[in-house]
DNA sequence: CTAATATTTCAATATACATTGAAATACTGG
DNA sequence: CCAGTATTTCAATGTATATTGAAATATTAG
């Protein structure tokens, strides 16, 4: 999970993945839209794939890319529970012991 | 928005996210369930307030520190458009014109 | 096999980010 | 005002990350 906060957290990869939106892309087409050179977009495609957020294929000379879509549903399904009342793992709750944040 | 994501890629931030699910908390408690100097924990929390993630107030002595949920829902909001129809910036739609993607 | 095209790996560099101790600032209680 | 507590700012440092050109690898077409 935290590969894939990090893989979103840069500009140029949310770029790619709504890119990757419109169908499968092969890394050229995504350097070309993505305004990024050859040699970068494939270590942002590599961020993406560690994070599992991508797919690749190779279909003759061409690395196809897609997206997966679990892992942001697993995302999702996280940051709703921010939110939310859904916890996973230890969270403090506001008991009524005020110990100093009673008030000024 | 690029802030947030920023500010949620680092790990001890969303433990600071959590630990404020369970309701205001100053700066100090959150040093101490976070595990990290006071220091450190200062910076993460300009992150987060720059990121419009937390509010912060004084009282008293106190710094308290609670969440802003409104930037959550706007997170959740473009991660379903990734995954979903919901388009708001230049998509490439996934047109018949096959130019090499064809097939291997 | 060879030439041509697509993509990745390598090596170097520059920038961004997290962490730390010490000093500065803000507030409270007496 | 003074001592004490809470938090932030400053300055320095180490690590991570993004970007680049050149070289290496993979695949196709002939």
């Amino acid at each position: 999970m935290q590969e894939a906060y990090k893989a979103i957290a840069d500009p140029t990869r949310r770029r790619i993945l709504k890119y990757l939106r419109g169908g499968e892309r092969t890394a050229g087409d995504l350097a070309e839209q993505a305004g990024v050179g050859r040699t970068a977009l494939s270590h942002h495609l590599m961020v993406l794939k560690l994070a599992d957020l991508v797919r690749v294929e190779r279909r003759g000379q061409y690395q196809v890319y897609s997206l997966n879509t679990t892992v942001f549903q697993d995302l999702l399904t996280e940051i709703i529970g921010w939110l939310g009342g859904i916890d996973d793992e230890s969270i403090k709750e506001p008991d009524a012991t005020e110990e100093h944040v009673t008030d000024a």
